[in-house]
DNA sequence: ATCGTTGCCGGGAACGATTGCATTTTTTTT
DNA sequence: AAAAAAAATGCAATCGTTCCCGGCAACGAT
């Protein structure tokens, strides 16, 4: 059971040439007359010949191949992230490679091992949101493995950073709420050492402090799995329910917590979920069907990819090391359905 | 700016072996004495020593993983199918491979292509809508290459295939329909010449037949883009929009092209959205937030990646040549929304 | 004392491709 | 026509690992 293809060897003693002269004349080497370049590509075209890429990597100690570790690629901004990876990497004559880390920390550190191990040029990686201690990526990092982080990032690594201007998207959220005349405003958000989660939370704070509401601890409910598992959302909710002065509004700060609470809320209390606003990063396509509708912030997750794809190529492909390293911040987009600001 | 790595030599050097004997020792050879077997391996591991995959891929000619073709990942029965494949390929010690194809036969070739020139053990694809030709998968399979089909097949080359009952998701979304008191059933679907589409288009129609119904050819769109393209969806509606004899319900017969519908609906006529019954197959988990509601024809897709992988494992761990196949059908999954069936 | 076993280990080819250097062939120069 | 220069090609090492084969010691049996 095993797959046949054709090698260079081959070319080599049908023709007659040595393996050498094969070789260099496939990839147009000067030394090569034209005669035989002719015979050994007319042939090689023949039989459909196609360079071992595994061979390619030992010898070269490159794969042409660039991994990318993600929570889960079924998560919107991930699934476009990765579209706009792709997009850069394939016109860079790059492959790539896709893992889930599931929000697992064992996971996402298993599969960065065995990215290294298959010799990827460089990594693309947002972390878990497990993942507190990243030694092992720092090991890596140091031993000469370009990484580039996307929107779940680390300062414990200096190397380039893509993310959102996630305080400017957690800014907007809450202030479109304030301005359509909630006041009592919730936060459901990720697990509270993400940099993301920090920085939208800030946006949170900045927007009620312009507006002169105080900041309610009890309003702030952290989700350490990011609504992958939908009783911790289902509790959240719960939580809210209970206390005696209701938020008139939720702020919710990641994609899947966001779908998660309106499905929560439609399950729970759904007089309630139509009743107050709504506004929440996602990035799904479908955001304008749900109901309860919701304010949705948008991040550029294929921008995000593109770009973070372009700095990562630019450090594989850099001649010397590379000692000055740049944070890219994208925009978010807030779209408002008209649906939404009801209370105006 | 190269990535160190410590290989079988650098132990052999350090410890005054050859590379033969740490290698065996290494994999627990019978012919190295514990003495030294205790030495390699503890030294091994304080070195961290890692064997290199692509050294084994390029010796043994297989490379311990699986290479998949999608449409895309951003589909939600393909992401959870994703990660049914990986359930299983993981726990047998496969790496999984993941590629798009966006529903385009070239882009099709060139990922199965490479797959295979990177040694991938095996094969699981889902045809993109435009891949008519699939001379190129058949050649590969004559080589040896082991490939299983998944949800959408060809009869074209034979070998193990899995897919859902869609016959019967055909039939029960569009008997809901009727049974809740519509009999002008609209039905959007694939690009024709997809397996897929032929006995979903079986089921719609047998279930109108035995509801003594008429088959209408006016109210069958083919979207060959499967949804991927918002223009043709709100093309397919304006042309439903413009019969005399509006539909009174559609079946749906895709994910994508459920949602996109939906949003095509609210976008042109919301009123008339509203008014009809909506069944559709999609894998959202989100579905119960839709807004106009839709019954939902739900794939097992973790259950399909899952048996998909274990053929596919099965044939690649062969001894023997597998000339005994199978064609694994999985029932779908009819999930009403109370507020579907308001015509009862 | 010699032979066959057994146990342990090293040498070296192989996987497919590239590449520096050596070698052969052809062409040019004198 | 001989020598030098240029062009074309081959040899062999390399990447990291496995595995066939052969070597060598120690030991028991003859």
């Amino acid at each position: 059971m095993r797959f046949e293809t054709t090698t260079i060897k081959d070319i080599a003693k049908a023709l007659g040439f040595s393996t050498s002269t094969v070789s260099r004349a496939l990839r147009g080497g000067y030394e090569i007359s034209e005669e035989t370049k002719r015979i050994v590509l007319e042939y090689a075209e023949k039989i459909n010949y196609r360079p071992n890429p595994i061979a390619l990597s030992l010898k070269e100690r490159r794969s042409h191949s660039i991994g990318v570790v993600v929570c889960e690629i079924a998560n919107n901004f991930f699934s476009q992230a990765i579209n706009g990876i792709e997009s850069i990497a394939y016109n860079s004559g790059y492959h790539v490679i896709i893992t889930q880390s599931n929000e697992n920390h064992e996971r996402e550190v298993l599969n960065v091992e065995h990215l290294a191990s298959r010799s990827v040029d460089g990594l693309l990686i947002s972390l878990s949101s497990e993942s507190n201690d990243i030694s092992y990526l720092k090991s890596l990092h140091e031993k000469g493995l370009p990484i580039v982080f996307f929107d779940r990032v680390s300062e414990e690594i200096n190397t380039h950073k893509v993310i959102a201007n996630n305080f400017q998207g957690g800014f907007e959220a809450t202030e479109f709420l304030i301005k359509s005349g909630y006041t009592k405003i919730g936060h459901f958000t990720n697990a509270a050492h993400l940099s993301i989660t920090r920085e939208r939370l800030e946006g949170y704070k900045a927007a009620l402090e312009k507006h002169q509401i105080p900041f309610n601890e009890s309003y702030v409910k952290y989700c350490s799995y990011s609504g992958l598992i939908q009783d911790e959302i289902d509790a959240a909710v719960k939580d809210i329910l209970k206390l005696k002065e209701r938020p008139d509004a939720l702020f919710i700060a990641q994609d899947k917590i966001s779908t998660s609470t309106l499905l929560a809320l439609r399950k729970l209390d759904l007089e309630y979920g139509c009743k107050i606003g709504i506004s929440g990063f996602t990035n799904s396509n479908v955001a304008p069907l749900f109901s309860p509708p919701i304010t949705v912030v948008r991040q550029p997750a294929f921008e995000m990819g593109q770009q973070a794809t372009q700095l990562l190529i630019k450090l594989i492909e850099s001649k010397h090391p590379v000692t000055e390293f740049e944070t890219k911040t994208l925009n978010t987009q807030l779209i408002t359905h008209s649906s939404t600001n009801r209370k105006l």
